[in-house]
Parts: structure tokens; C-alpha cells; sequence
DNA sequence: AACTCCTCCAACCGCAGCGGT
DNA sequence: TACCGCTGCGGTTGGAGGAGT
């Protein structure tokens, strides 16, 4: 992976000398400041550079090799919960760094891709097979299925929970992925009132000084929707149902 | 043995957020 | 409030090495 340098900073991969530069800078000096890492260590390096050595590398405690069944576990659920929050989602795993996680969750879900369009052809022959022989005997009905963006009246229970914590965040609900992040701090953003999941994962998140439910995520049979002891009213149907109206019109 | 393909993961890059001025 | 610099994050790239032919 040696890379040519371009002008004075190198790149490419790091050598043990470089590493051992960095160390001891660190060391020295203690984490943060990198923009004044690369001139105290003496390396030709950038500062983004030096930090992602550092904290994907070099940093005391980073375990290496393969992920665990629990750990597996874990991102997976983390990952529903969160989306592509590396970040968070690494933090809640020891010794793991979010370019680790993210690069098993690549890795892993390529695998699934693979798996998923070996079923989805498997089905798809089933679905054919029954298709000709219902719609030989009668008419076949198609079910839409529309998409149905919610949103929370201000008075909605949950709403109410992020009201009261200023550093929670509402964002758009965006499927499974990043959603744009903005504050709760203003009545203007509450008439919004958009509910996603995200948000209330973060608030959930908040709740981890609490020992309990960290242990009970550890140790329960979790089901979807439940994490740990507490139960994620956001994905509760009926809530949903009394709480909601569509942005873009009822999608009845 | 030689070649190709595939997987893993270290490293790079662009961008958003935040604090200071 | 606009601008600037710094930090941190997530998406993407590409080299190394293993597996398959």
C-alpha cells in the first residue's frame, strides 16, 4: 500500500519508526491538538493522518482480530437502532474503533447481500410457480404498499421526553441510514415534529449511566422493538397509530 | 508454479459541526 | 452574524495476501 509522497507530507502506510514517533509524541503531549502533531512528533504526515494512526492503531487498549458472536451481535442491533453511526456504535464496544466496526459491517453485509439474492431468487422462483397457478383460477390482487412518514403531535408522549433535554436531537426520518440532524431547542423545530428513531436512540443512549440496562442488553433475549428492559416505544404500533398523521397526507 | 479473483482492512478524502473571533 | 480553523465522522479506495483454478 506504499504510496508516492506528494510534496513534503507522505502517505500510505505507516512504518514502525513513524509509529514509534507518534507514540512517544502522545505520550508527551497527550491526545488532541493534531494539527501541531505532525511538527512535535517530526513526521511528514498529516494531521488526519496522525489521528487515524492513533486512534485505529496505536491507541493502548485497541483490540485487534475478529469480532466476537456478542459483538457481532451487538452491532447488529446497534446498527438498527442507530444506522451508520460508526462512532457510537463503536463506542458501546470496547477496545473497537469505528473504522473496525465499519469495516465488519461492509464485509458482513456484502455477505448478506450475497445470501439475501440467493433467497430472494429461491423465492422469487416459489412466488412464480404459485403466481401461475392462482392467477390460472382467479384474478390476482395486488396490495400497495405506500410509505408512511409519521409525525408527532407536540403533546406525543416522547416528544415531550426530548423536549426536556436540550441536548437531544431530532432528525428526519430516513430509512435505516444518516438522517440530517437538528436541535429540539426551538418551538419551531417541534411544529416540525418529525419522529425518528435515531432520536430517541440517542436519548436512549443517554440512559447508559445506568449500569442496568447496559447489563440487561448483555444478558436479555432481545427482541426487535425491545432493547434490553426497556421497551422502544417508538416502534410501538399503537402509539404510532395514535400519535401520527402523515406529512404528505394521509397514506390510506 | 502462475495467474486470476476475492476478501479484508488500513488509509485517504470530503464534508459537517463547532467554537473562537 | 459571517468567517475561519480545527476536529471528528462516514464513505470510499486500493494494496496485501489468501483462495481458487
Amino acid at each position: 500500500m506504499e504510496k508516492n509522497t506528494i510534496g513534503a507530507l507522505r502517505k500510505g502506510t505507516w512504518t514502525q519508526e513513524e509509529d514509534n514517533l507518534l507514540r512517544d509524541c502522545i505520550h508527551q503531549y497527550g491526545e488532541g491538538k493534531w494539527h501541531l502533531v505532525p511538527q512535535r512528533a517530526g513526521l511528514k504526515r498529516c494531521r488526519k493522518s496522525c489521528r487515524m494512526r492513533w486512534l485505529n492503531y496505536l491507541k493502548p487498549n485497541i483490540k485487534r482480530g475478529g469480532f466476537n458472536e456478542d459483538e457481532v451481535d451487538m452491532i447488529r442491533r446497534f446498527h438498527k437502532l442507530l444506522g451508520n453511526r460508526w462512532s457510537l456504535i463503536a463506542g458501546r464496544l470496547p477496545g473497537r474503533t469505528a473504522n473496525d466496526v465499519k469495516n465488519f459491517w461492509h464485509t458482513n453485509m456484502r455477505n448478506r447481500k450475497k445470501e439475501e439474492t440467493q433467497e430472494t431468487k429461491a423465492k422469487e422462483v416459489v412466488v412464480m410457480k404459485n403466481n401461475a397457478e392462482e392467477t390460472a383460477h382467479q384474478g390476482k390482487q395486488h396490495v400497495v404498499i405506500k410509505p408512511q412518514p409519521h409525525t408527532f403531535s407536540k403533546n406525543s408522549p416522547w416528544l415531550r421526553r426530548n423536549h426536556n433535554n436540550n441536548n437531544n436531537k431530532l432528525v428526519s426520518a430516513s430509512e435505516g441510514g444518516d438522517a440530517a440532524e437538528a436541535t429540539t431547542s426551538g418551538p419551531g423545530v417541534m411544529k416540525e415534529g418529525i419522529a425518528d428513531p435515531c432520536a430517541a436512540a440517542d436519548d436512549f443512549m443517554h440512559r447508559d449511566q445506568s449500569e442496568e440496562w447496559w447489563e440487561s442488553l448483555l444478558n436479555n433475549d432481545r427482541d426487535e422493538g425491545q432493547f434490553g428492559n426497556f421497551t422502544m416505544d417508538f416502534w410501538d404500533d399503537d402509539l404510532l397509530k395514535s400519535e401520527t398523521k402523515s406529512i404528505w397526507g394521509n397514506a390510506e
